[in-house]
DNA sequence: TCTGGGGTCCTGGTCCAA
DNA sequence: TCTGTTGGACCAGGACCC
């Protein structure tokens, strides 16, 4: 998408995909409109091209290889198709029999998110990062330096065109809210200005599911009580709502329903929770493989503790069924670790708790909450403590791992039966 | 059709202590 | 001593997001 379709569609809505009456246009007033969310157009994909131009304006496809690989992301010419993220890789097979599918590349796609982000901190450092992706950007602090919201949202696309060779979209309205929305609509590769003083007029149109927080079930839900627009959750209750939804949703919902979005952009936001999870490529019983992908797991989750300088002290184990039920158990450690031990035998006890006789597994999970900073948590040393050398151990392997590349040190029992074990090992 | 992986937040239930 | 209430911590599950 080249820079022709950027001035095209700089400060409006595109007519074509806007049912209402334009609310915003050239000259819509972006005063007060200081919320910027710049989302990047089939992120992974484009990241992908970079690497390939020869597929440039080919149908690409970027998702798991193996049987049970959902689609990652796919270029616009692969959505044309019906291609969209987070379907079955086998079904987008079938209805783009001829695109290109390639694997994904986690590093790239940070490598080139971490460059986008930098150009969002050149221009305000009030930026929150949402995923690799997407961020907010308060750009109320940078009106004198560089102009209206609208030129800002404009050097932004401009800017990350240039340097990074990849496309977004901006919102640009007062709430986070607004400015979400705007930039979903005015995908790809367009701007959309949405003035304070249309945001009700903005918002009403709109499917209820367009807000934030109203997934599959929530829709269901409101649909079950007639609510199908914005516009028809506003005029209802709040009352009415929470009863439906619960508190929380349906408050929530009712205000910003009225473009009501108090959130401001936090440019940091403290992680709550680690944890990694993996589905095997055919579902197992053997309850050795399982508890093998477990220490795998732990390992892993607690590496990126160690790493991040954080530490956990909630233990979640999670398990899904060959029929896809999925449950979790979870125990609260006296103290909190980031021993890949302590963490593995926990979740080795809450695995054993399940008494499971070769229960069919697809999924298994290991997930540390309640983080701190490593520094704050004490940690009191007991007359038997036994884990000091399993500390270090991990800390040799985070060593080894920063120099040698991740994987060189493992647990001798991922090793016995490991990558040549039929039908054991997850992909 | 057949459902990944990494997260956050909310709700409701249970247990325990004040 | 017993009973009822309340609130916090913990636990499990569900919905949602990208």
């Amino acid at each position: 998408m080249g820079r022709s379709q950027l001035d095209r569609t700089a400060g409006q809505v595109p007519p074509d995909r806007e049912g209402a009456a334009p609310v915003a246009g050239p000259d819509a007033d972006d005063t007060g409109c200081t919320v910027l969310h710049a989302d990047m157009d089939a992120f992974y994909a484009a990241v992908s091209l970079l690497d390939h131009p020869e597929l440039v304006g080919r149908p690409v496809v970027v998702g798991g290889a193996g049987t049970r690989g959902v689609v990652l992301s796919a270029t616009y010419e692969a959505r044309a198709l019906g291609v969209h993220s987070a379907m079955p890789m086998g079904r987008a097979r079938r209805l783009a029999p001829h695109a290109v599918v390639l694997p994904p590349q986690h590093g790239r796609y940070a490598e080139v998110s971490a460059g986008v982000m930098e150009v969002f901190r050149s221009i305000t450092p009030a930026v929150e990062p949402l995923s690799l992706d997407e961020a907010f950007l308060d750009v109320s602090g940078a009106l004198r330096r560089l102009g209206s919201p609208r030129e800002i949202a404009q050097q932004v696309r401009r800017r990350v065109e240039d340097e990074q060779g990849v496309t977004c979209s901006v919102g640009v309205a007062p709430t986070k809210l607004v400015a979400k929305l705007a930039s979903s609509r005015c995908k790809p590769d367009g701007l959309l200005v949405v003035p304070a003083d249309r945001v009700v007029d903005y918002l009403h149109p709109l499917p209820a599911s367009a807000l934030w927080g109203v997934g599959e079930k929530t829709a269901e839900q409101l649909e079950r009580l007639g609510l199908r627009t914005i516009g028809d959750i506003a005029h209802t209750p709040r009352v009415t709502l929470v009863r439906a939804l619960g508190e929380a949703a349906g408050t929530h919902l009712a205000a910003l329903s009225w473009g009501r979005d108090p959130r401001p952009v936090v440019p940091s936001v403290a992680e709550k929770s680690v944890g990694a999870e993996e589905t095997f490529s055919s579902d197992v019983d053997d309850e050795t493989v399982v508890l093998r992908e477990v220490l795998r797991l732990s390992e892993l989750t607690t590496a990126r503790l160690r790493a991040s300088g954080t530490v956990g002290r909630t233990v979640v184990l999670k398990v899904r069924f060959a029929d896809f039920t999925t449950i979790t158990r979870s125990r609260t450690l006296d103290e909190r670790t980031d021993v890949s031990r302590e963490v593995y035998a926990a979740a080795r006890r809450l695995w054993e708790g399940l008494r499971l006789d070769r229960a069919r597994i697809r999924l298994v999970g290991v997930r540390v909450e309640g983080l701190a900073p490593a520094g704050t948590a004490h940690r009191q040393m007991r007359l038997d403590e036994k884990d000091r050398g399993w500390r270090e151990a991990d800390r040799a392997a985070d060593r080894a791992a920063a120099r040698f590349g991740g994987g060189s040190i493992t647990s001798a029992s991922l090793l016995r039966g490991g990558r040549g074990d039929p039908g054991g090992r997850p992909r």
